[in-house]
RNA sequence: GGAGAGAUGUCCGAGUGGUCGAAGGAGCUUGACUCGAAAUCAAGUGAGCUCUGCGAAGGGUUCCUAGGGUUCGAAUCCCUAUCUCUCCUCCA
């Protein structure tokens, strides 16, 4: 009754058998607190010692309170007291052990629960600017006039000052054209993702408990990342959290995995460390549109499944035919749940670069072991953990961006990709 | 917001102080029957931790929403929280 067995957090058997791959895998993606896998490992020895001991001493009770029911009912006055007194006696003693297992568990599982997800073996060395190149399609789009940035091409469209005044810093309102690409592109992305690519849409509620941002892993550690309302609900920082969560604490079967789901949500995030950032224009908001897929995968296929979720997402920029590259990111730049990262970046030739418009994970079963998203094996007996993935399929904002600066024209008018046009109903919008 | 009822295994659903990890059913697995399938019959089938063992396996322990409490002993009694349902109230 004083201790729970699940463990649900940084696999604890992991650290026992593998430590020094454990900490070389830590080291490499730059984690502060190395000391912790040795904490934790001297923890996780002494907890085993405390449970063998109480649990001993509770097979003893229960061994004798077998006795008791007989006792009570033919024995002698003498023989139920002495009995009563023994019980009592040994009921104090596995009391005794409850204060130790429960201090010991409390410091352990704070521990694992900030321990970040093991990183793939092939993870790129280094940080943001190691990133490595995988693939690119489509070319530069070449242009006759000095293209500019999306900021300044919708000036009247995209409106930060009006949302500075309805809610602060990095909030917009989009005007008419603007405002409906940014409705359509939802709708293109999950048409394409549910007819083309076999996801399955779901809707989910946009804030969570703590439960839910613990098992995909933003609590305990981001907590300053993420808005939170006065009855302790977080407003979603992406779908990934309420999509991968909509399995917590199930099994599922074999047979109906892969799970494929995708869902269009707004996200919320303080951007806390990037002040300085994208302070102008519609790269970088508190609250931006996304449409995010996730799969749940049996181990040995997670890794393929990844590339064809990275696929799936890259699909949407070639139906829109937006030049973009796909990078493999560097151990430190990985974010903390993730195993190994694929990002997209597409072309923005108003900017002259590529910026991120999808990072593409697999999360291994780092998140389903903190949520208990477990799968059998049809005919098996033993359940396992499954593996969980996400992508954004894509972030909106940046697509809508990406839509304008590409298909800009001199007269500052833009051209409408030719997948967008059923959506749109015309060939040119005017966002000046 | 007011009043009441409930939360049990993969699912449904019995179970009001000890012999309950938990009846029964469904599902699933295996076998029988069948040319095959269906139906039928038989057997099996929860999870975690931990110890012994090379392993096969076996032992111990915990778990009946969660957290506290009463008791020698709790699925069962008490308290709190969360969620679900019914009625009333309110409301897009």
């Amino acid at each position: 009754m004083f201790f729970k067995g699940e463990r649900k957090m940084f696999d604890s058997r992991l650290i026992m058998e593998q430590k020094e791959r454990v900490i070389a895998a830590m080291r490499k993606r730059n984690f502060k607190d190395i000391a912790l896998i040795e904490t934790a490992a001297g923890l996780i020895e002494k907890r085993k010692r405390l449970i063998t001991e109480s649990e001993s001493a509770r097979a003893q009770q229960n061994k004798r309170s077998k006795d008791m029911p007989q006792v009570m009912k033919s024995g002698t006055p003498e023989e139920k007291k002495a009995l009563q007194e023994e019980l009592k006696a040994l009921a104090e003693q596995v009391k005794s052990f409850q204060p130790g297992v429960k201090a010991v568990e409390e410091e352990l599982d704070a521990i694992l629960l900030s321990i970040p997800n093991l990183l793939a073996d092939d993870a790129p060395e280094g940080g943001e600017d190691n990133a490595v190149e995988v693939k690119t399609w489509g070319a530069k789009p070449q242009f006759d006039f000095t293209p500019k940035e999306h900021d300044d091409l919708c000036k009247k469209t995209i409106d930060p000052e009006r949302g500075a005044k309805l809610t602060g810093a990095r909030f917009s309102v989009l005007w008419g054209p603007l405002a409906t690409l940014e409705r359509v592109l939802i709708q293109f992305m999950l048409d394409t993702h549910t007819r083309h690519h076999g996801y399955t849409e779901v809707w989910t509620p946009f804030m969570v408990n703590r439960a839910t941002m613990t098992a995909t892993g933003q609590l305990p550690k981001f907590e300053e990342d993420l808005f939170k309302t006065t009855d302790d609900l977080f407003l979603i920082p992406t779908a990934e959290v309420p999509v991968t969560n909509l399995h917590r604490d199930e099994v599922l079967r074999e047979e109906d995995m892969p799970l494929r789901y995708c869902a269009y949500t707004p996200c919320f995030r303080r951007e806390a460390g990037n002040y300085g950032k994208d302070t102008k224009g519609y790269i970088r908001q508190h609250q931006f549109n996304k449409v995010e897929l996730v799969k749940f995968t049996r181990p040995e296929e997670s890794d393929a499944e990844l590339m064809k979720l990275l696929d799936d997402a890259e699909d949407i920029l070639r139906r829109l035919g937006l030049h973009y590259r796909v990078v493999r990111l560097a151990a430190q730049d990985q974010g903390f749940s993730s195993s190994k990262t694929f990002d997209i970046e597409v072309w923005l030739p108003g900017q002259g670069r590529y910026r991120e418009i999808s990072s593409c994970s697999s999360f291994t079963d780092y998140q389903a072991r903190r949520g208990q998203i477990r799968f059998k094996r049809t005919g098996g007996k033993a359940t396992e953990l499954v593996h969980t993935l996400n992508g954004s399929g894509l972030a909106i904002g940046r697509t809508l961006i990406a839509v304008v600066e590409n298909y800009q024209r001199a007269d500052g008018s833009i051209a409408v990709p030719e997948a967008l046009r059923p959506y749109l109903g015309c060939e040119v919008i005017n966002p000046a």
